[in-house]
DNA sequence: ATAATATTTAGATATTTGTCTAAATATTTA
DNA sequence: TAAATATTTAGACAAATATCTAAATATTAT
């Protein structure tokens, strides 16, 4: 769950993944989004994929990026469970 | 939200809550529960006020903490929001 | 009133984090 | 093969964070 919190941390990030609950993307279309420099958001991008909270495919000389739901699932066991 | 993420973002704070769906406890009582210092665990019980996840009453020379469940559901909308 | 107990506030410090620019890697196009 | 495009890696730096000890505040008991 660290990595997960860890990740969920940060404005840009979450920003990140409600535009990937959209659609996939690329790296590209996703830095054309803020206004923060590419590496800043690969990096943002590596921390998301290191909480498993999203997957990356390489395209030719893109790479896609997609949501992982089925991590999204995890989070909401832990917060419905403070609710028992 | 940034405040709630904040205070989710480390691992003392989220056993805290862990501990407070059980039961309302008091500062001291918190504090026993992990090997770090009161000071430290009343900074954490603070940053989890800020974000609104606790509440704290006084109760004579004691401090009692609950927790709140109704900006656990804030957590939950947002996550849920993500799937679909 | 004084001492004891419960908790927080203040100040210091080491670590982590978000950002940047420059350089490296990989792929496609001319 | 050389140039262009897409993305990441490396290294640096300022800001934020978790922790500590010491001191302050508030309440209760002697």
């Amino acid at each position: 769950m660290n990595a997960i919190f860890k990740a969920l941390n940060d404005e840009t990030r979450r920003e990140i993944l409600e535009l990937l609950r959209q659609r996939d993307m690329t790296a590209g279309e996703i830095a054309e989004a803020f206004q923060i420099s590419k590496p800043s958001i690969s990096h943002h991008l590596d921390i998301l994929k290191r909480a498993d909270l999203v997957t990356s495919e390489k395209k030719g000389q893109f790479i896609l990026y997609s949501l992982n739901t089925t991590i999204v699932d995890d989070i909401l066991k832990w917060i419905i469970n403070l609710k028992k």
